[in-house]
DNA sequence: CTGTTAGCGCCTTCAT
DNA sequence: ATGAAGGCGCTAACAG
């Protein structure tokens, strides 16, 4: 009735159970006759090692901690395909925490994981709590922040500046002769990179002897429905504004909404441009211009990095998976 | 330098090991003055109990197996959430696999959760391998079956009959007086739903006399872009449609951008109808006509249901967490 | 290439 | 209300 032990199969194959042990972890080496006959004991037997006892004798297990501030931004799912990606083929499992962007839950996450003895732990973005940061220092886990690279990781961070994003949104609607730049946004509480990109954005045009002409912000997260209203409230207050930056692609989309219901034409009348090139962005009648982040890209990264090595590799690493221009057409 | 073990909390509480593993667990009685020494070195100690262990000894751990299909899919996330809300204030964690709608990938991740002891498995739709659906069966874990209620769980299942609201899409369209209905959708072989979602607007199409005057539908998987292709596709090929279903909200909105480029009024020369309930849709000029699927409640009930006995009840359980109509302004 | 010997850190059972 | 003993199933040394 309970499932069979390694002893079980060392009996049927007539061998002792580390040489079980070593067939399954394919280490050492191992008569080709005799790992035939283990792994056939195995199919037999219907053998599945108990990951538990594994890990215990071991001290490590293959689970990799994935640490998300949310799953309603699309964004996060993502990083997980990304980092789904890049375990295929890989005994690790990837076990999901949710902070709902509140740092405490992140160190109370960082402790649970922790006793499991992860391969590694997979978190967003660089701010921690001191006990947080401590705790992920002292283990000898393998330290992932992702997301955000304008920071010293603790061991590696994968991600891109978005400070730069920001001042590459106004490079670009500077270069396209808009002058009169506005600002819609959602919470920076929560979202930090957001406004890590808002003051990119600031300094962009700075550069070029601008200034953001008006600026609205909601207080919760970003949404369709959030950015429709919150582009309505902007325009209600300024008026000579000829394009928008907004937070991100979600609020950008709500804009254009906006922009199609109030019957404004866009780009001619008012520019948009987004941040994150999703999908509904570009199905847009015209598509929505926008800055590309490598999302995938940056979970999938980070779970080879991490798992190329399963220890600390001295000093911290960072890499920056880039970001890119969509042309678009509302900017 | 390594962390603390029950022996270390032990003997500076100085009380046996099992005194604290009471402690810890809240079980049996302890002296008030007992469980404030012990909690005091366990504080002091930053002790961590060490789940591998804990699992082995018991035989039992801690962790949720949880099974998706895909994390493209927006609605997979939204479930995950409600899952995560269900576990939040226990001491159970999700470990997460996807199975890219792939039964023997969902095989291969059943019998890896397995290995954990999970105290639960909660997986997506009725279809498994037989070997899956063996294990399943054999294991004394709990398990759940997501999404779909027409057909009898393993143990408990947790959604709503995409039949049912198939029909209810056809009689909502009748009743709006379309006669010249046609469907527009993503590949059935990945997602089952859908497939019987149409299966339900057909056998309600019938129930009104009426038939399918035409259908078109892409091979990949849903998308606002695929959603506008494909409706192009199906109004090139049949002109005399008044009203589209679509296979969900993403082809759905994607089916509303054709309509805002080729200037096709909606909902007067064409209806557009969904199904999710998504917000993107609710956010469009015109908000989408659909029917809310409560994707964030069948995971949480799921949970609940789950962790409120150890042990299955006996017989399996159906519970029907519903939909509803989204009036809308497209059809 | 294979076997032996000790645990890993906790929980369970049985005492007291 | 607490302690002592044993073992969960596996892996890590060490032999040979």
């Amino acid at each position: 009735m309970s499932s069979p032990t390694l002893a079980d199969v060392a009996s049927l194959a007539d061998v002792s159970e580390n040489t079980v042990s070593r067939v399954i972890r394919n280490k050492g080496s191992i008569a080709p006759e005799t790992r035939k006959r283990v792994n056939e004991a195995i199919r037999k037997l219907g053998y599945v090692p108990n990951r538990a006892a594994g890990s215990l004798a071991s001290a490590s297990s293959p689970i990799i901690g994935v640490i998300l501030p949310s799953l309603s931004n699309i964004v996060f799912p993502e990083v997980l395909r990304g980092i789904h990606a890049g375990l295929a083929g890989t005994p690790y499992q990837p076990m999901i925490g949710v902070t709902d962007y509140d740092l405490k839950k992140e160190e109370v996450l960082i402790s649970s994981f922790l006793a499991w003895k992860p391969a590694a732990i997979i978190t967003t973005g660089c701010e921690h709590t001191p006990a947080a940061r401590r705790m992920l220092k002292n283990s000898a886990v393998r330290v992932g922040e992702l997301m955000d690279i304008d920071h010293r990781p603790i061991d590696v961070a994968v991600g891109m500046s978005h400070r730069q994003a920001g001042q590459l949104a106004a490079k670009h609607l500077v270069g396209r002769g808009y002058t009169k730049i506005a600002y819609v946004g959602h919470d920076w509480n929560a979202d930090k990179r957001a406004h890590a990109r808002y003051l990119g954005l600031v300094e962009g045009l700075k550069m070029a002897g601008l200034v953001l002409r008006a600026q609205c912000r909601t207080d919760g997260p970003s949404s369709t429905t959030a950015g429709k209203a919150t582009l309505a409230e902007l325009l209600s207050q300024a008026k000579e504004v000829d394009a928008v930056v907004f937070s991100n692609d979600d609020m950008a989309v709500g804009g254009y909404m906006h922009c199609l219901s109030a019957q404004i034409a866009v780009p001619e009348t008012l520019a948009l441009f987004g941040f994150n090139g999703l999908e509904i962005g570009q199905a847009l009648p015209k598509p929505l211009s926008t800055i590309l982040s490598n999302r995938f890209a940056i979970g999938k990264t980070a779970v080879e990095l991490l798992l190329a090595d399963p220890a600390r590799n001295g000093k911290p690493k960072i890499v920056d998976t880039g970001f890119s221009i969509l042309e678009g057409l509302t900017a």
